[in-house]
DNA sequence: CTGTTAGCGCGTTCAC
DNA sequence: GTGAACGCGCTAACAG
């Protein structure tokens, strides 16, 4: 059941092998009727030629890193391809980028195992999922370089990426040092689809921030749904609708900001003077609606990690001693938020 | 000046090329001390295995389809990769997607070239450029399949997009009926690095409708400049400071738009009461803030492209008989455009 | 434990 | 014109 070679489609016309390939390759000295018949066989057979092969056999030298990421249609996304692409436009070499988009756990731990078994790339970016040590091993008994870009929940593995428990509870001191005592938290659910956990980081910093200041925090404070602006949106609405509602919110992202600012709006509260919104990521959209929110460097991050991989793969490029960081995430402070 | 190959290594370390393979994937029948000596080799060469050779000898079948695309931080791109994606994942086979992002005209005639020559890809989609007549026979003769997604400049090769032409008179209708006559394009300079067409197109249309119309087009009302939200906003701060504004601008991107917006804010100017701004595109953040604009089915482009180039390339796929067609062009009235 | 050999599928010489 | 070798770089199965 192995799919036909080029010797099968030679036997099949009853010719050599290397009429096939030249037939293939539309060399012209092969006679019409040869070809037909040629032709004819790879059709029946639907031969396809097999392009490592020939890559091989033309003598290429591939040099080749992938990526892989759980989502492709985010803002966040493209910012950080952005920096791969001016990293990977940077290297001498030439380096083939290859995506593997994975839409499950389950799909992204097959895909590893796939990489691990036929080394198809010789290095590997890790986006926005975190690593098992057991997955880490996979890999590095594989021989495949791997740096992660965007979380940064466990140091035991190479990431470039904020540490996003310090982000949330950076932004969430930010509020309170605004004199607020009733915060909220909107984020994504912890488990999610993906089991992403951006999320449950944020909002391990928010309470540990709101803790270290004695400040309580009810339960009905925390609102956990799926990613988007609509969900926030009714997230938001149902904290406006509390007997005691916040005076301040801090959403995992910008996007679920925006949801909570329509929110608002339509409850007939004022931003900020009713209700403070605080988003964070710092997308390009942020800046224009004047939204505050925390800025993290994504393109930056997407360009460092790249760059350390190359490094990795390559002794001539001077290799960083040590896994880049990023600068520290800060508070954007624009229109949003103010002192209570 | 070859790179050293497995048998260099063998040679240098006084081993067979067997046990430096043996050592390559750590085979645990092997004397630490001969396994160091191999390593030793393999670091004074500066060996790297052949990813090529090891996955043809490990028997791997690979598909693979490639990506080439100017750029890659636009919320278009993002759009249509997700449609890409969508129509690989639901593919029976597993392809994988390799990107080659360029960043020049030359360097996407270059790779054009490469590609032709070694095959690295079964299949080629072909965002944002258009190919020349030559470009199309190169890749034919290579027996490279290749689908565009983006444009509709030309019809002598397959493409999945909207007319864009028609879509810039579609737009500069939409404005003259809300009773607008003083109208200012803000677009892409037609000989971009890139060498795009797209803002070219849409002018074509927005000239050709209001040559239509009868409404004069003064040349100062046409401003172009590189892509992206700064240069925009320029544009639109100097259209704001002309003896006689326009009413009402068209943007050949929503990008653009959002640049215009804030010129328009900072000019101390409201949209849509003091002028109206139409973009181009409606990506997701249109919706959130609210522009004016012109659907175009970006993902679905994605996914349509994708799936026909697979159809072409798999028989087994129940072939569409022609390049598939996306919906037309349609004007989302939000609230930055208003009658006169 | 280790060296040797036979493929992997194809392109490219050569002779015929 | 065409077929039969050889080689691309590596893995795996086999002897030793």
């Amino acid at each position: 059941m192995r799919s036909p070679t080029i010797r099968d489609v030679a036997k099949a016309a009853g010719v050599g092998v290397g009429t096939v390939s030249r037939v293939l390759n539309n060399s012209p000295q092969v006679s019409p009727e040869t070809r037909e018949r040629v032709l004819d066989a790879i059709r029946t057979l639907d031969y396809r030629p097999n392009l490592l092969a020939r890559q091989l056999s033309r003598g290429r030298r591939v040099r080749s890193i992938g990526i892989i990421s759980p989502f492709v249609n985010d803002y966040s996304f493209a910012a950080r391809l952005t920096g791969v692409q001016t990293a990977l436009a940077e290297s001498a070499e030439t380096y083939d980028l290859v995506f593997y988009h994975v839409s499950s756990l389950e799909r992204f731990h097959q895909r590893l195992l796939t990489l691990a078994e036929l080394n198809p790339v010789e290095g590997l970016l890790v986006m926005a999922i975190d690593l098992t040590p057991e997955q880490c091993a996979l890999l590095w008994d594989a021989g495949l370089l791997f740096v992660g870009i965007g979380d940064h929940l466990t140091d035991d593995w190479p990431l470039v990426g904020g540490d996003n428990v310090a982000g949330g509870a950076l932004a969430t001191r930010y509020l309170l040092a605004l004199g607020h005592r009733r915060i909220a938290y909107v984020g994504d659910t912890f488990a999610a689809p993906h089991g992403f956990s951006t999320s449950e980081a944020r909002y391990r910093g928010f309470a540990q921030a709101l803790r270290e200041a004695d400040v309580a925090l009810p339960p009905e404070y925390v609102r956990l749904g799926t990613h988007g602006r609509e969900p926030a949106y009714n997230m938001a609405a149902a904290l406006f609708d509390l007997p005691q509602p916040p005076t301040a919110i801090f959403c995992m992202s910008d996007v679920q900001a925006l949801g909570c600012l329509a929110a608002a709006r339509d409850a007939g509260l004022r931003v900020p003077e009713d209700v403070s919104v605080l988003g964070f990521d710092d997308v390009e959209l942020s800046r224009l609606v004047g939204l505050s929110t925390v800025r993290q460097h994504l393109e930056l991050g997407g360009y460092l990690a790249t760059r350390y991989l190359l490094s990795l793969l390559d002794a001539d490029t001077p290799p960083l001693d040590d896994v880049p960081a990023l600068p520290p995430f800060e508070v954007v402070e624009r229109q949003t938020t103010r002192r209570l």
